[in-house]
RNA sequence: GGCGCCGUCGCCGAGUGGCUCAGGCGCGGGAUUGCAAAUCCCGAUACCCGGGUUCAAUUCCCGGCGGCGCCUCCA
């Protein structure tokens, strides 16, 4: 379909057209999580750019087949689960049940597989020992390497992702002792049980795989090799993504096993990564509750996905009040189009004029800045110029619309609920009539609204701000308009 | 120390070799309102510093300074 996507693609470091293996179809794994504590508003931001790229490819017509895997075996997990005395199964399946429902209430789509670790041990023991076998990998006590120094001699390309010559990365390393690797760079593909830890068994006795084995595993074997398309956030390309390059390779023999890498940017807060280990971290799941999926949709697409975000609560905040702007341009269009057919005056045939330019231009820059390496901050712009575009005749126009003009604020209309629900949002919340907790507090707020409306007219104005005072209190703002009064939470 | 990214209005944040450079939040004035709120109109304020290239640089190059990420588990 029309213009091609460009996306940044991490290996080559330029823009690119997507490439495909099959024609139509992008083969995309993103990294998922380790589920050992609650998700919090960094993770969201990942999983919402590659939501919003899985989107987009769709509605250009690709098919996606999107596999994103759970790390549900690892020391956090082992860790936590000692800490509340149960399995490290259990921990897993607690916040893997967590952040489905969170990534649900988000409004993420599902990944079409989300395979897990524990699953796919015997596919990760034989792939160790092909690496054994290929000699790319040692065994050492229970423990299994891979040899990087090996690796690079026959494909010369670690460290490409990151940028970095394995000499530079080893430089850089610090220093871990009572570790048996020939060499610094080498990571573990199985790792030993030690006491009280769950284990498999394996030709190299009891133990658990390490940490990047599984995404060579699960990829490939959905995927295939080569695959088109992998994510993560950009704390993974280092050693992650660098050591899956080496595994998938190594496994192949097929170089580069993934032809585009699209990496986030982090999230900070106060100008710091928001992480577990830094315990500057907001659940997911406050956030939801205080600004909804649509603030947290608008304020992550605000900003480039490659470039960091930092969050702050005024943020989200000012991401309500935007959002609130986009509302009101829905309602004012419904609210013209109510009206009755007015004459086509000179008047009414140019709005119609500007507003179908409006429809025409925000379109087309829309799509150009997505198009651009998925500029959502770009083409949110443009999403606001129709906005503006729809609040500015739902005011200035005396006269009701002309036919013509009915169309052209019908299109508008169309189009900007076509592109909020491409970028994701929920517009059935965003246009829903907002609902207090339980049927009898709707009946004492319209009950308040009633005899507020009785002072009003009797002219018993500081009762009637009184009314309006105390409820705004409760998070509930009173507008009077021409229409009556009507309420919305702040 | 190495690699990478970044430094744009009060805040956030797009973008561009020359038309004073989107958009959002906030702020000031006005319209509207019983007063508000919401909305509309008007407004102000920016391209880290120093060189260089160029007729012209915020935009390109070099050098500073500052920030962030990665080099260790991390989305």
């Amino acid at each position: 379909m029309d213009a091609p996507l460009r996306l940044y693609n991490t290996r080559t470091r330029q823009k690119e057209p997507l490439q495909t293996r099959e024609a139509g179809v992008v083969h995309l794994y993103v990294c998922g999580l380790t589920p050992y504590d609650s998700m919090h508003v960094g993770h969201a931001r990942t999983f919402v750019a590659f939501d919003v790229l899985r989107r987009y490819l769709e509605h250009k017509g690709w098919q996606v087949v999107h596999v994103q895997n759970w790390t549900d075996i690892d020391d956090k997990i082992i860790r936590k689960a000692n800490e509340l005395g149960i399995s490290a199964k259990e921990v897993a399946e607690r916040f893997i049940a967590e952040a489905e429902e969170d990534c649900r209430t988000l409004g993420l789509l599902r990944p079409h597989l989300m395979p897990k670790v524990t699953e796919h041990i015997p596919d990760i023991i034989s792939a160790i020992q092909t690496l054994l076998d290929k000699g790319f990998a040692y065994a050492r006590g229970g423990d299994v390497y891979f040899d990087v120094s090996r690796y690079e001699s026959a494909f010369h390309d670690y460290g490409l992702l990151s940028g970095q010559t394995r000499e530079e990365l080893i430089a850089g390393a610090r220093v871990e002792p009572d570790e048996d690797k020939d060499d610094p760079m080498d990571f573990a593909l199985w790792k030993a049980a030690k006491g009280g830890e769950p284990f498999w068994e394996s030709p190299w006795g009891f133990g658990r795989p390490g940490w990047h084995i599984e995404c060579s595993v699960m990829s490939l074997k959905y995927l295939g090799a080569p695959f088109d398309l992998h994510g993560g956030a950009n704390d993974l390309v280092f050693p992650h993504h660098e050591n899956e390059i080496a595994q998938s390779q190594a496994l192949t023999g097929i170089k580069p096993i993934v032809t585009h890498w699209m990496h986030s940017g982090v999230l900070t807060v106060g100008g710091e990564k928001m992480s577990k280990s830094l315990g500057n971290f907001v659940t997911l799941r406050d956030a939801l509750k205080r600004h909804g999926k649509n603030a947290l949709r608008l304020l992550f697409l605000s900003t480039h996905y490659r470039s960091p975000l930092d969050y702050t609560e005024e943020r989200a905040e000012g991401a309500k009040a935007s959002l609130n702007r986009i509302r009101m341009a829905l309602e004012a269009i419904k609210n013209r189009l109510a009206l009755p057919t007015g004459e086509a005056t000179d008047a009414a045939q140019k709005r119609t004029e500007q507003l179908w330019e409006v429809v025409r231009e925000g379109t087309r820059l829309f799509y150009a800045a997505m198009d651009d390496d998925l500029n959502t901050a770009e083409a949110i712009g443009y999403l606001f110029r129709m906005v503006g575009a729809a609040l500015v005749t739902g005011v200035t126009a005396k006269e009701p619309p002309s036919a013509a003009e009915k169309e052209a604020l019908l299109a508008l209309r169309e189009r900007l609920t076509s592109l909020l629900n491409l970028l994701g949002f929920d517009l059935a919340e965003l246009e829903a009539p907002q609902r207090l907790d339980d049927a009898l507090s709707e009946n004492l707020l319209q009950l308040l609204v009633e005899i507020r409306q009785q002072l009003r007219q009797r002219k018993l104005f500081d009762l009637a701000d009184l009314i309006r005072s105390r409820l705004g209190d409760f998070g509930i703002v009173l507008e009077d308009t021409p229409q009556g009064t009507r309420w919305r939470r702040s």
